[in-house]
DNA sequence: CATATCAATGAATACGATTCATAAGTCTCT
DNA sequence: AGAGACTTATGAATCGTATTCATTGATATG
């Protein structure tokens, strides 16, 4: 088919992209490019539309008219796009086995649950499963065969094992509105002496505040464990404790004023999310596709969220 | 939307080319590539995938079953790109306006038709019109603003026009299955000594066969002239002398041995195709939407015609 | 008002798609 | 069978252009 147009798929992608996140410089990080390069990609497509795409709304910018024409575009686009090559990649081989997924970060059921659905439809004969338990070496499962994905936020060099960036998260301190601390802004590792600490039922190395800053600096509050996120923000509620959560899960319940959440550190606490696994397994088309709509599906849904760049291989 | 595809428009473009040519050189003309940069394009998409998308069949080439699935997400993709470029063109100035047609060209009727119909389903607001009768000097209707495009094959440089090219087509002796010059497998100009040529009723100069061949060779046959094409062909086929006209509307007449069709000179005998506007007009979005569906419903359709360089602009 | 963060832009760069040159395969015709 | 006219495939060279770099001007925030 001919065409005059100038028009590429890695111009509907800075789009979406674009849309998503409502600013240059974000999108440009979620397409793994530069701002210069998203800001050139856009002055283009003006051009060549002779059509104002995106309107500056202050620090951000905002889609015009037309700009929304060519994302609902990109939209159907992509998705037709990665329908047809998940076809694609059923016809060669790998394309059944299974996805046993382990777990080290609690708060991943949120945004685990959706995708394994989405996943279980797209991929029906693939033997999908969450293996449950606490494992103090899940990385040996995938060795021994007992799981296929690790999804956690260490990043251990062993070999065999591949790790692949999912993306960056805050870790805030969540607190009950009336308490003391909440005049703070920013909670530092001595602010944290003498509190209770309400956390997941996993050892002091998983914790990466307890970890990253709260050791270093010597500081060891009283502890207590809850299975669940919703039992731990209800005991912060209630007063018994201090809590740190990724900040995506808390936006409604700060919005409600529920809880309050700060900033630990000048900088902020942050952590790495990966999903590990065996090279070999790293091959599998189902498994490249499952972590390409993992990624998707948490930028889409989860706010606060960085793109990683993607493991060089 | 993140993606580890690499997969991009220029490739969808060139798999529905491929699909429709069947060959990668045929594929290539009509991208305006060469046959190279389709193969290499071609083995790239096929290490990305670990699936054959095309097969060696002979002297062509044909698509596999990946290959396939492939197409058809090219067609639906492009087209709804073509959709959405039709509506941004649509909010920007010159969206309405009048586009009314001259014909140098009979035989364009056959292909016209259906474009034109596809085209008052696109733009409505646009006063599509076919100025009829015949026209000494169409480019100056161009000028006197009593006409917005000529589809002819002579390209005059004149001040302020533009030609765009359409595609180039071969023109092919038609005598009556029985007739003796059936013998020969390529006619020269000196055949048409003594015959009777049948053509449309338009001036010496605007006949190919005429100008480009018998002419320089001193030949003047008997002329007779009818105004349809059908009704040239039924004379051509009771016998009252040859015609010349282009290859692909003579497909089915030859296949049913109503007429045979012969090459005229080695190399035989070429004409070009070219939409002539205004400057002025060519800038018109419409015009431009015009131009590249009149293109890709020609190589649809039509067999036999190559594709031309488009006009450096 | 200083600072941080954003988008825009021109020039330099680097990457990769395309071309070039060539080889190897296929069909047709004599 | 062999010549010729077609194809497609492939490695190396080239060229175009998308991207980055470096900088500026805007906009918000404390």
């Amino acid at each position: 088919m001919t065409s005059l147009s100038l028009l590429e798929l890695r111009h509907l992608r800075t789009l979406a992209a674009l849309d998503e996140t409502g600013s240059v410089s974000r999108a440009a990080k979620r397409v793994h490019l530069t701002q210069s390069a998203l800001s050139h990609q856009i002055k283009v497509l003006q051009n060549h539309y002779g059509l104002p795409i995106v309107r500056r709304q202050g620090q951000n910018i905002e889609l015009t008219e037309a700009g929304k024409h060519l994302v609902t575009l990109a939209r159907r686009v992509l998705e037709e796009i990665q329908a047809t090559e998940r076809n694609l990649a059923k016809m060669s081989e790998h394309a059944s086995g299974s996805l046993r997924i382990v777990l080290e970060c609690h708060t991943c059921f949120d945004w685990l649950m959706p995708l394994m659905d989405a996943f279980r439809q797209n991929w029906p004969e693939v033997e999908l499963d969450l293996v449950s338990g606490f494992h103090s070496d899940p990385i040996q499962l995938l060795e021994e065969g007992g799981a296929d994905v690790v999804i956690g936020s260490e990043q251990v060099e062993r070999r065999g094992i591949v790790h692949h960036p999912l993306f960056r998260f805050e870790i805030l301190a969540v607190l009950a509105p009336e308490h003391p601390l909440r005049a703070k802004k920013i909670l530092h590792a001595r602010d944290f002496d003498g509190e209770t600490l309400i956390t997941y039922p996993v050892p002091e190395e998983r914790i990466d505040l307890i970890r990253n800053v709260l050791k270093p600096a010597g500081v060891q509050p009283e502890r207590r464990t809850a299975e669940l996120t919703v039992a731990i923000l209800q005991l912060v509620a209630s007063r018994r404790g201090i809590a740190a959560l990724p900040s995506w899960g808390l936006k409604n319940y700060v919005e409600h004023d529920y809880v309050t959440a700060r900033r630990i550190g000048s900088q902020g606490l942050w952590s790495d999310l990966y999903a590990s696994t065996l090279a070999e397994t790293a091959a599998r088309p189902y498994l490249r596709d499952f972590l390409v709509t993992a990624r998707n599906t948490c930028f889409a849904t989860l706010d606060g969220i960085i793109p990683l760049e993607p493991a060089e291989q």
